[in-house]
DNA sequence: CCTTATTTTGAACACTCGTTCAACTTAATA
DNA sequence: TATTAAGTTGAACGAGTGTTCAAAATAAGG
């Protein structure tokens, strides 16, 4: 899985970072259209540019391409989440509303929002999520942030099973991936914010996990 | 997308029909095991013990033996689906909590239970219903059921907005699916039945739905 | 500036892919 | 049983796949 990089004797030119991160960018655009399966290399390296052997050269194998694109933009997405809810425990005592929507809000607004970037790596993030296969890399990327929520959420239900409260963390998770994925099938969606729908979602979620965390004793 | 079939002479041999099974079902694991771009027609040829060509003659393209697949047992869950709605009503006044079971309940229980054939094809729903290639499909095979129990639903809250039922359908869903593809994510699950993990979905998804539908008008 | 590590090219390799089709076998119908 | 529609085989087609690599271009470090 992890094989040990020959050491670097010089520094990578600006021109060959330039290269790197147009093949990142062109990666992650066509993960995102096409999964993992449908996406091919070549796809990639016309989109940066570039010829096809520099992709492999960049980004190592197809595996390992899209293992870099994913983490890539993991650390900022949990730190968004993980400021938003210190800002939140600073202004008031946390309760599990404000919790859930640190945790959505966060990714709602990124893949809904103007920057093809977040758009792309909103739709990456849900086929890591929907494909048993990417079990281990969503567990690498996702889950410590996830299990700081749940903890969140365990102590303010501190008679929850913790199975009850993972359960109501992935069924959060699925509609809020639902939300920004399926907006055709709820109807025609404004461009731009949706704060309404993303309320809306909020109010979901809450209330289901709370529902499920205090009939669960 | 619709061509019409030279008209047949003569009935399928019993061994026609025999084999025509055996490549739907093939079809039916491979699809699901590895989704559309992944599975391809030689690891369904080899599953049912038939030559390559074979696929193409009784299924047609890799499209419309996808399509084929889905559509196949799309009626017998909606079928399903009703007859427990119908039994309920005939039972008492219908709350949410019991629309909602009786849309969920089938799903999991052929999904989760012990029939290969109905585990698959959770999983092939899962699959149209994430990819947005897919939508058509979905539109034609699980919309019309859906429309049934939004509008159940609808009766039952008048003064909601349509988006809103629509949202929490769609929400439900998702939660559904997620219960069911990310069971290993709540923890270990124990094989067989799972009544207690569909009580908690149904409570989750009823909570959400109701919170949503009571706060929007 | 010179050396040489690194980047980039361009092409090839060894596959797998979905699809097609002539030839052969099977079996429904008359 | 004879006819012949339908099913099945086995192989080929062209296109596309991820990956590899020698050679050329570039530029960092001495």
């Amino acid at each position: 899985m992890f094989v040990l990089e020959k050491q670097r004797q010089r520094a990578p030119s600006a021109r060959s970072l330039q290269t790197r991160a147009r093949i990142l960018d062109a990666a992650e655009q066509v993960f995102a259209a096409r999964g993992f399966e449908g996406a091919s290399i070549r796809d990639i390296a016309h989109l940066a540019g570039v010829q096809v052997g520099l992709v492999a050269h960049h980004g190592g194998s197809k595996e390992d391409l899209f293992h870099l694109i994913v983490a890539r933009r993991a650390g900022e997405l949990s730190r968004l989440r993980i400021d938003a809810l210190e800002a939140a425990r600073a202004r008031a005592p946390l309760d599990l509303a404000t919790i859930l929507d640190c945790f959505i809000r966060p990714y709602v607004e990124l893949a809904q929002g103007g920057d093809p970037h977040w758009v792309a790596y909103g739709r990456l993030v849900a086929h890591v999520s929907a494909d048993p296969r990417w079990r281990d890399l969503a567990a690498e990327c996702f889950d410590p942030t996830a299990q700081l929520f749940i903890a969140e959420i365990s102590t303010l239900f501190s008679d929850a099973t913790p199975g009850a409260v993972a359960a109501g963390q992935v069924y959060a998770v699925s509609a809020m991936l639902a939300h920004v994925h399926s907006a055709w099938r709820i109807g025609a969606l404004s461009p731009g914010s949706d704060a309404m729908g993303l309320d809306r979602l909020v109010t979901f979620c809450t209330a289901g996990v709370s529902a499920i965390l205090t009939s669960d004793r």
